[in-house]
RNA sequence: GCCCCAGUAGCUCAAUGGAUAGAGCGCCGGACUUCUAAUCCGUAGGUUGAGGGUUCGAUUCCUUCCUGGGGUGCCA
């Protein structure tokens, strides 16, 4: 079905090309003023104007015709300040249209599946191996999550893409790190033709010690930081026994990255990572240097980005550096190669921290200038998210150690959960599999709701308090509206009831929540314009409030008019099958009862 | 130095160039014989960092400052 914004947008734009004036003029937004009406048009402002008219003026033409036009639609047409055109919608139409809605064969709730469905890949979490995942995480992977299942729903065709940091320094330090603690070991025997043994020396937790130890170590001691940037070099080009070892930390890191994201329900269809195009980087660099893009500079070789129209400074792009190896900007590169080359996508949307910006427009100066990446095909974005800061405001250190790990917050989070669980005593009936299964689901919602209300692009200041609270406008506010709800069309289903035909609206309460939930298509069409789940978010919670308001207002179960009844159960039944989708494009869960 | 991002209620944050800038928390005051009170209802709280400009209309666009954060050729 239509969205309601285009059908009324329609209406309204046909009124507008009657009194003579381009229909571009006609589009219709929910109102800002909803003491006044539901919907308005602000046309009559912008097209007095280039039409030399009174903007009343013309705002009267367009409400008289639609007076005539669509008189079934609206119940009042009126004009208002300086030439906004009020709309309220009549209820019978608006009942029809959550009917419609309520009905929709295709059990998409009146979202149609996009018309022109794009590829896009989302590049979102980005860990690197051998270093835990950290409270700093959390946004990357929640907000990528998010536009991935949003996308998808949309129907887009879309793959997540986790891009592994596996490739870099940071590898080349652990190894040596390795080696000043145990040189015995075959891996850095160079002589040694294998086997080499199938059981990793370190865990991840060792690893989690020795990086922070190897980091630190590598600023200060200058012998072993070119020791690892050798290192680094010589993985890259394919040294056996530091092969070896990366392929011990891939094993054991991996593991670790689908239990920690796992909890927090973020997954990805593709575990690629750096190391996956490593075989890609070198003819990408012989075809770059032969076009004349890429050329020795002091000893790396580099791409010039500047542009002739930017006037700041915009230094090269360095794609291999002086001693061989290769960072970042290079494996970036390859890996648009790659994608590309195996998924020709129409999009590529980074979800990586904002002070990234710098690196992702040089490399995507780079790839269109190059011809890598064709500019009018492909549409690199860096859709970037705002830092997790330390308690005093600045961003967290990855390199540093001290910071709270992803585990240990969500589990943090999950027992506090578990606290509110005991404390109200709502759920002591349940068995204690269930009651755990609450705890998870209350904690990882009110995690993840906390963070991705806010916008995408904005920082904040990590605190527990923030992802921990339960009351308010947090995620099991929303787990409890739905709850509540499908408590009710439980009961009305063990005594037989069930939804029916949706009738005009009993009263204010009810009105706005059909009103809200009409909003669905738009809402769903705008977060993914923005690349902004924080709209959802919000859609969500104003559902909630509305259904919450619904529930007090009238009582289902209790209502004695039968269709009355049946129409309450259908408007209940949809808003419960809306919220969840709604948070289930939120990547937060529902527990059956709490 | 140059570039990027931010500055909105006591706090944490929303807001698609539109009317009277909204929520939550906190404060104060109400509502459980009722489909789950993790709820609902109400009160108070603002020179949107400052100045200038564009516009019929600016939190939003442009510009100059101020404050904070980030980035800036061999870390990612």
């Amino acid at each position: 079905m239509a969205s309601i914004k285009h059908t009324l947008t329609n209406i309204v734009a046909e009124a507008f090309e009657a009194c003579g004036i381009d229909k571009k003029y006609g589009t219709v937004e929910v109102s800002t003023r909803r003491e006044l009406a539901d919907y308005q048009c602000n046309g009559a402002l912008a097209a007095a104007k280039p039409y030399k008219m009174n903007p009343r003026q013309i705002g009267q033409s367009v409400m008289e015709k639609l007076q005539e036009t669509a008189a079934d639609t609206f119940s009042e047409i009126s004009l208002a300040g300086p030439g906004f055109i009020n709309l309220r919608l009549s209820d019978s139409w608006l009942a029809s249209l959550t009917q419609e809605m309520a009905t929709d064969a295709s059990g998409r709730y009146g979202v149609d599946p996009a018309a022109d469905p794009k590829m896009i890949i989302i590049d979102y979490g980005g860990p690197n191996v051998a270093k835990p995942l950290h409270v700093g995480h959390v946004r990357t992977g929640i907000i990528g999550e998010s536009l991935k299942r949003l996308s998808r729903f949309l129907g887009h065709n879309t793959l997540g893409d986790i891009h592994m940091g596996d490739w870099g320094l940071p590898i080349g330090q652990i190894i040596m790190e390795l080696e000043d603690r145990d040189p015995t070991m075959p891996y850095f025997d160079a002589s040694f033709s294998g086997p080499y043994p199938e059981q990793s020396p370190v865990t991840v937790t060792d690893l989690a010690e020795i990086y922070p130890t190897a980091s630190s170590k590598s600023k200060t001691d200058e012998e072993f930081r070119a020791r690892a940037q050798q290192a680094t070099s010589e993985l890259q080009e394919g040294r056996p026994g530091y092969r070896a070892l990366w392929q011990h930390f891939m094993t054991i890191s991996i593991a670790d990255l689908k239990k920690n994201y796992g909890s927090l329900q973020v997954d990805f269809d593709l575990w690629l990572g750096e190391a996956d195009v490593n075989d890609l980087i070198e003819p990408m660099v012989e075809k770059l240097k032969a076009d004349g893009f890429a050329y020795l500079s002091e000893g790396a070789i580099i791409i010039d980005v500047k542009d002739d129209a930017d006037k700041k400074e915009m230094e090269p792009l360095m794609v291999v550096r002086s001693n061989g190896s290769v960072g970042y900007e290079a494996t970036d590169m390859a890996t648009i190669v790659q994608r590309v080359r195996d998924y020709d996508p129409d999009f590529v949307w980074y979800v990586v921290d904002g002070r990234q910006q710098h690196h992702f427009k040089k490399v995507f100066r780079a790839v269109y200038k190059s011809g890598i990446a064709d500019k009018n095909k492909i549409s690199l974005e860096h859709t970037y998210n705002g830092t997790v800061n330390g308690p005093d405001g600045k961003p967290f250190k990855t390199r540093d150690g001290g910071v709270m790990s992803l585990q240990v917050l969500v589990e943090m989070v999950i027992d506090k959960a578990r606290q509110r669980l005991a404390e109200i005593d709502s759920a002591s009936g349940y068995p204690a599999e269930e009651q755990e299964d609450i705890a998870q689901k209350v904690g990882i919602a009110a995690l993840k709701f906390a963070d991705l209300v806010n916008h995408r692009t904005g920082d904040y200041a990590f605190d527990l308090e923030r992802f921990s609270s339960f009351e308010g406008r947090t995620g099991p506010y929303l787990l409890y509206a739905a709850v509540r709800n499908r408590s009710i069309l439980r009961k009305a289903a063990e005594e037989g009831l069930s939804a029916g035909q949706i009738l005009p609206p009993a009263g204010p309460e009810e009105r706005e929540l059909q009103l809200k939930l009409l909003e669905l298509p738009d809402l769903l069409d705008f977060a993914f314009d923005q690349r902004a789940p924080n709209h959802l978010c919000d859609y969500a919670y104003n559902l909630a409030i509305a259904f919450n308001r619904f529930y007090r207002a009238h009582h289902i179960l209790n209502e004695k008019d039968e269709a009355q009844q049946a129409s309450w159960l259908g408007v209940a039944q949809l808003t419960v099958d809306v919220l969840e989708l709604v948070l289930d494009l939120l990547g937060i869960s529902v527990p059956e009862r709490m």
